[in-house]
DNA sequence: CTCCCCCAACCTGTCAGACAGGTTTTGCTT
DNA sequence: AAGCAAAACCTGTCTGACAGGTTGGGGGAG
């Protein structure tokens, strides 16, 4: 019944299962083999084939459902952000970090953008631009606002890979935005900082890649400076 | 018993856990309670925390082993980097937007390693450069440094962020460097790009941030033409 | 003949109990 | 006080069971 113990059981089975995927061309949205079938075909118990099921689902490779079969999932920042957050909060990666990261890749995003955007793209990114400006006096609608805004550069950046990196930051952003907003105290610091995003929108707009990816280096050097003065080391 | 279904109860537990590590800033290694007493607790089956665990421990969160305590993770590109394989594999991403990112983080990467490598990761980089020259004639030997050059260039950027997205790119690039280096079939074009990177060893041993850039993007332009040569479209 | 509804078969989510190892703690012996 | 061995604890896996969601097909109504 038993025979040599690789590493375990379940590490067995997610290969397996991520081999069956790739031997099979499988793309998003295909279905896996039953729990059962697969534990009959793998000589494991159910149990197993679940565990192996769970740990390639919080990877979001595959994607559960009750009562209908496992299905190949489409890639989703959702992992990634939760793996982003978990680093900041045990103290091995810090916000200053998350920030260098994303502006060397938001001035890429943004360069992308300029030269890629759709029509569609570009009136969406102007919209959000234009919402930012009429929220601000909500601070949390704006930093929707904001964050639909760099999702949607990241878009028209046509490169899927960015927006799962933008995706992925989103989460622990969102924690850490409102520390930024409040050390603008001034009108004239919060008008500039959205003026900068519709200035940004207007760029890609025009496709002028070199003048909107000077507003994004702008926007960055600014809001590092806001979390400096919050006194995030 | 059963109290309101608000997703499911591993997904209930996941968030349970989570909070757990956060509200008691737990730090890489400490223990998390046992399956026994988190299912007491949490008032579910042993079942329900093990998938919990299980998820966690897909996304690096937390480590598991046989007979001890599960333990708070360190970061690590592992669950990354089957992400990206599977965006691959799935044509959900091409070769070619990888490169992008790569080329756009890594020309980062070398900038900040010039600014801030101290001289043992200096002589390690020097030393991994030499490696490649001593390994012209295999292939995969020469990769493997190639690969550990990379590495210890995101090292020295000191932003483990850096480090976090090099390693996720390694896995896939494993698979696809052999297809690149095929393409360099001269004596001369192989020679150009081990020697590229010697040069950009010096240029971060000497503190050469501007120099270093230059290199890193001569070698990715050469490898992104070379990709072109092989017919990746 | 076509369309719709409902049921049977199938599938996942969760539970309880059991047992084989590996790990840690305890307490006794020397 | 140091060292060792047994007991207590813990995880990995298996089995069997049942509730509830999903789906395809067959039969009845129109």
């Amino acid at each position: 019944m038993d025979q040599i113990h690789s590493a375990s059981l379940v590490g067995d089975a997610i290969g397996a299962i991520s081999r069956h995927i790739r031997e099979r061309y499988l793309m998003p949205g295909d279905k896996l083999p039953s729990e059962a079938l697969l534990s009959k075909e793998l000589n494991v118990s159910r149990t197993v084939v679940r565990e192996a099921f769970r740990s390639l689902a919080a990877m979001r490779i595959i994607e559960l459902a009750t009562g209908k079969r496992a299905t190949v999932a489409q890639i989703d920042h959702g992992a990634m952000s939760l793996m982003i957050e978990h680093g900041v909060h045990t103290d091995q990666i810090n916000i200053h970090q998350i920030y260098d990261v994303r502006r060397t890749i938001e001035t890429r995003i943004v360069t992308l953008a300029a030269i890629r955007r759709t029509d569609e793209e570009a009136a969406e990114i102007l919209h959000l631009a234009g919402q930012m400006k009429a929220s601000l006096g909500d601070p949390a609608q704006l930093m929707e606002y904001d964050l639909a805004f760099h999702t949607a550069l990241a878009q028209a950046s046509r490169n899927p890979v960015y927006s799962l990196l933008i995706g992925s930051f989103q989460g622990i952003t969102r924690q850490t935005w409102p520390m930024g907003w409040k050390t603008r105290p001034t009108q004239a610091a919060r008008d500039l900082m959205v003026q900068t995003h519709v200035d940004m929108a207007r760029a890609v707009a025009a496709s002028d890649p070199l003048k909107a990816v000077e507003l994004m280096s702008l926007h960055f050097d600014e809001s590092v400076r806001a979390l400096l003065t919050a006194g995030m080391s």
